[in-house]
DNA sequence: TAAAAATACTCCATAGGTATTTTAT
DNA sequence: ATAAAATACCTATGGAGTATTTTTA
């Protein structure tokens, strides 16, 4: 299990397709397939189904990117922790209701807590939902 | 950024030295020394204050540690998902004509196919109708 | 002075790339 | 027929081990 499987997986979600992945994550198309592949082996089930092409998350796949998205989210938090200089301005994001009632509140605490000066706005709704708004600005 | 690095740290939260980790993780003190200094030069600053022996996480330590039980937590749960037996009991649910007629069979045979024990039960009616059922329990 | 961590080096596992084949639309 | 994913093969990066040196309690 890697971080960059899970990036990997967020981005298919995001972006529809493996190739499209591959591009949004600056990999080929072969290196996302085998990170997809791997993470299956190693858990034993598959996260899409096949038949379809692009292949499409099966409900296993979409539990899993929920709980992907909440390792991505930390770890860019993560990364951050290190520019001291304080954030200003309006941070606008979205989550999906698992996350919401999950890790959401205590990362915002933290992020509050971190960067005062930052005014913090989320939004709520399923994932196809807030690529929608993403989209759209 | 790798979990690994993450289950690293925690193990030292928890076990109070680079060796106890080393011990509890089972790979060698020199391993778990690299692993967190390559992380310490990837994020850009200090997780520990070598003037101790053992090293003393700092405050930027101590709020990584937290992160990083998010990661390694979410990753134990990922792991659990193949385990998950099949859902038992009863689902009811409503849905207006138009979906009835439009998604829910497809919805409902998928459904069906991944839950073999999960009775379904589907009413019928409008919007205002199915809302007065669901507060009626 | 005795622990624990850091360093130097070596080896090997594996992630990713290119090229190709297979598959679903 | 075409676009996308899977597969095969190769290379190189870096993670982990052993042995040793440095450090601080």
């Amino acid at each position: 299990m890697e971080i960059r499987q899970f990036k990997t997986l967020v981005a298919i979600a995001d972006f529809g397709s493996f190739a499209a992945a591959a591009d949004a994550v600056g990999l080929t198309q072969s290196a996302i397939s085998l990170q997809i592949k791997n993470l299956e082996d190693e858990l034993g089930f598959e996260l899409f189904d096949r038949r379809h092409r692009p292949p499409m998350l099966n409900n296993k796949g979409v539990l899993l990117v929920e709980h992907a998205r909440t390792i991505v989210t930390t770890c860019d938090l993560v990364a951050r922790l290190g520019s001291n200089d304080d954030l200003k301005g309006t941070l606008t994001f979205g989550a999906v209701p698992t996350a919401l009632a999950g890790i959401v509140p205590e990362a915002l605490a933290t992020l509050r807590a971190q960067h005062p000066n930052l005014h913090i706005s989320v939004k709520s709704g399923l994932s196809f939902e807030l690529a929608g708004l993403v989209r759209g600005g």
